[in-house]
DNA sequence: TATGAATGAGGCTTCATTCAT
DNA sequence: AATGAATGAAGCCTCATTCAT
């Protein structure tokens, strides 16, 4: 590479770099989507792009650290807007509408998203107690009837997930939500005839 | 089997070998629930037990065939038991009284019940698709409100998972059904006050 | 067992002693000669006898006892035959006869005689220098022209040991003899017509 | 390959990448001849070189890949080298001075040459087969008398790999040469005396 | 910085052999 | 002596990671 091509090639490099950051991350979602952590390997991820095995190595330092940068990127991605959705709330049905909307519009929007993966990583377990601190704070609010915030903050996340799979199986997320919604707000009697 | 029997039918050897098939079966429990199936190696199982590696050979072909037998020994206990609770039925608060129950009773028994990993077992798919048939025949019945089966049984599932989760974790079995039984039934405005 | 069985036991365990011991032997003659030595496994050869693995240990200290046991009996048996049919020998023709003759007889009688696994071995080296001692012996004697008999020896054995092949595969072994023995009189002029 | 281009062309990686697939072919070579393919383990050979365990699949996929990759390439060497100077002969003599010189001139060059262990591989059985044919051709043409042509073969074949070890042993190519053809086409009378 | 071969720890599994019954 | 489960060394191979180019 001699010295004639070295600012383009400078500056192109940079556009690469972040370029390569993503490809990697890209692909190590849909490997550990497939094959969960432990089962998917780093030539599994590498694989699915254009680089080699050594540049894995240039942005992350191991397996677990894009792992990690993936997670966080869900998280962190999820959290503000669950929480934005949930703080905002004057009612009962605005809350559940609220979270399980920002909940099932982001499965639609990221390909990959919730994964039933790692449940017990840093950053879900944060968002579980957001939430949990949220729906205490509704009751203070008196948006909700008083009753154990953790049951119902755990009913709220195995609903959450398990119609984000429906979601991500093809289903509306608005039908999802207004199903969800009516079912926390008045059980089967309220549910949606279909 | 009565005493004179017992020696010359459960001879020591026989013993031990039950003793050994359990405490693999146990080990491999404790490992798969804690690293998942991929993350898990046979060396961690067995040295979860007082055996020599060879000997998980002796009784298992493969980590795939614990794994296996884990799951169907789990399945084939707790199916048999929801399925009957769900079809004796003749409200929808036996209904959802009769499954939770039973649900939470047996993780109350089994030490490491439903592991949330690996949703997608045979077994465990079959287990799924009875509980929806099951709701489609009380719908039939008349005993729940018409509405899409796919989602209560999905969300059911959810909440299922969830609050086992918590009995795991201590809480007491009854209260846990008492919880998502009233949820079901009324929402939250139904749940115990606490 | 009790004691009025003790007596007719003992003797049938005598027996069984002898027969375990031969059912072994013939076991591993035919699990060498199919695997080879270090292909073959103690499992592979007590499948083919109706004993335990450990019985195997009350009879050989090893595998590669087992291995010895066979080829010294192999060896023993068809060593002093050769030796008899050469020593014997008054003319040319005599020697390559009897020699050959003696060879793809037992080739015949035995199943599974002379294999082309290690030649290296203690018995089957002996067998050769025997071999070859015979030879200078002939030579000696007038029988035979004088050459080098290491190399004279080889070409016996070469020619022995393939066409040994073709009577284990069904060719006579009269015919074999003739057709060697032409061979080494006259060369491919002196051949059979066929 | 001009010298601007060779340095190009074959950087020291290529240049090591050859050297060791070559490493690892010539102590699989000398592994598979003593021990046989079921005793040699891989670990055998690479502990003959400098290389890594796992380097060693950077080169075969498997144990089997080495031995057919060596099988082959010897295969591949000697075949064509006998097939032309059997084709080529315009006599008896010449015939089986062309064959014997061939072989024998192989072993010579080649360090570890047509082993005893495993004949039966596709690619020995074939160049059996095509001595057959070639003998078959050399009566047609009335080279050779006419006499069964397996059994000449199965001859020529004994005779000719117990000389090769003689050549291994340190024999000269040429001597044995002159004995085997001698044998052919004389037997013992015609044989050098020595 | 990108590359891809080299590395070697460690996974799964087989098997000769021992040993309690 | 016969049995067959237990043992653990050792085999084959994969894979995260390093390193020379």
């Amino acid at each position: 590479m001699d010295a004639r091509q070295s600012y383009a090639a400078t500056s192109r490099r940079e556009l690469t770099k972040a370029q390569n950051r993503d490809a990697i991350l890209a692909a190590a979602r849909l490997v550990f989507a497939e094959l969960g952590f432990a089962g998917a390997t780093v030539r599994d991820i590498i694989r699915a792009t254009p680089l080699a095995s050594g540049t894995f190595y240039n942005y992350f330092k191991s397996k677990e650290e894009v792992y990690q940068a993936l997670r966080d990127e869900l998280a962190l991605a999820v959290r503000p807007r669950l929480r934005e959705a949930r703080l905002s709330a004057t009612s009962a049905e605005e809350f559940f509408v609220g979270a399980f909307r920002a909940l099932f519009q982001f499965v639609t929007e990221t390909e990959t998203a919730p994964e039933r993966f790692r449940m017990d990583s840093p950053q879900v377990l944060a968002g579980f107690a957001e939430l949990r601190q949220d729906i205490e704070a509704a009751m203070a609010r008196g948006l909700l009837p008083v009753t154990d915030a953790a049951l119902l903050s755990a009913a709220l996340i195995g609903v959450g997930f398990e119609l984000a799979e429906q979601v991500k199986a093809g289903a509306g997320a608005e039908e999802m939500t207004r199903f969800a919604t009516a079912l926390f707000l008045g059980g089967i009697g309220a549910l949606p005839k279909s």
